[in-house]
DNA sequence: ATTAAAAACGAATAAGCGTTAGTTTTGTAA
DNA sequence: TTACAAAACTAACGCTTATTCGTTTTTAAT
């Protein structure tokens, strides 16, 4: 066939990547196969593997790239001087500019990472449970300073946690609905709830 | 092998169904085999076929059942006369309940139905967009009696099918929370949140 | 123009897939 | 005991899978 056509600034492994996470999150990591995904680069399943070194790799790059992310950001965001409320909000936020923006990768790596293979598997679990670790740890700040109701932590965080992953929703709605609005409404709606 | 062992009141169907769902939410439907399934259900996989039609059958069992279950509480409570914000709230703790009680096949139906053939994958996300219609319209009319918050009806939905799909969590957390704690604390942040 | 490396190719491999066919075993009722 | 149906078995089909191999083409530097 032709060659692998890439961006500049970008190596022929991410313009792979990429094109896994959109397969990926349309079909699922296992129903997506290596032919189908060398169609849509245009060249044959064979010449992949003198980028990447497996399938498997493809969803541990974008796992972790996406987990990666999310990690920075809250460590970032310690290290500010604001309120708590005012960290949640950004957090959310972050989320809702995340899930638009890298829609693909970040899906792939809310529903398909259960095909990761140990230790990857392991890993990301553990990158994960510390960012929800983080979330609770500044809920409980925020509900010891009086400016968060007094209700469970861990819940409190998941249920945001949860209703942000469900902004996969958007993208097909993204043209009904614009940004600023879903942000406002969510946000109200999972703080203001829960701020005294 | 030996024959299937199937509870009283349980059809064979049922039983290999529900030790479906339990595969596909564990391994994911196409990473599930029929030979797997056979060793959980103590049969060799040629066996299931005098049972089931199909893999595929499987996956349209548990999304449909799972489906009617949502469709048939929702529209026993449009019957019922009480306020909108009861309503709302008896719907999120259907949730938690079904969650907690048919975890398996409810996670299937949330996860793996993108795995279902025409035309039941058209009648599927058709089932869900009428649900998702019935709560928006119950928001509208508690909007506009004042009983909710002015937001958008359609974010409000949806954070709230989001919130209640992530009780998934809850599974691996159970014993560490009790139910009651549980949905009293997302009842408030869902619900209080939103109204005035 | 020569050379070396990078990247494409076609063909093949071994394993696993859902499913079918034909046969044998099991359970049930006459 | 006989007879029939239900449900199990073994074996195989045709197909797809990820990946490897050896070879050829393309690209870039000398």
């Amino acid at each position: 066939m032709s060659k692998i056509i890439s961006v500049p600034n970008e190596s022929k492994k991410e313009t792979i990547s990429k094109n896994a996470a959109k397969l990926f999150r349309k079909k699922g990591f296992s129903a997506t196969s290596m032919r189908e995904l060398a169609v849509d680069i245009g060249v044959e399943a064979s010449s992949l593997y003198n980028h990447i070194g497996s399938k498997s790799e493809l969803l541990q790059i974008i796992c972790f790239k996406v987990a990666n992310d999310f990690i920075n950001q809250i460590n970032e965001l310690e290290q500010v001087d604001i309120g708590v409320t005012s960290k949640l909000e950004k957090i959310i936020r972050f989320h809702i500019y995340k899930m638009l923006e890298d829609y693909d990768m970040v899906y792939v790596a809310n529903h398909e990472w259960k095909h990761l293979q140990d230790p990857f598997l392991k890993n990301f679990l553990n990158q994960r449970k510390l960012y929800e670790n983080k979330l609770i740890e500044l809920i409980k700040i925020g509900i010891s300073e009086k400016s968060i109701k007094k209700l469970n932590p861990q819940v409190l965080a998941f249920t945001i946690l949860s209703a942000v992953r469900g902004l996969e929703f958007w993208q097909q709605h993204k043209k009904n609905i614009d940004i600023s609005e879903l942000e406002k409404t969510m946000v109200t709606q999972l703080l203001t709830g829960i701020i005294k």
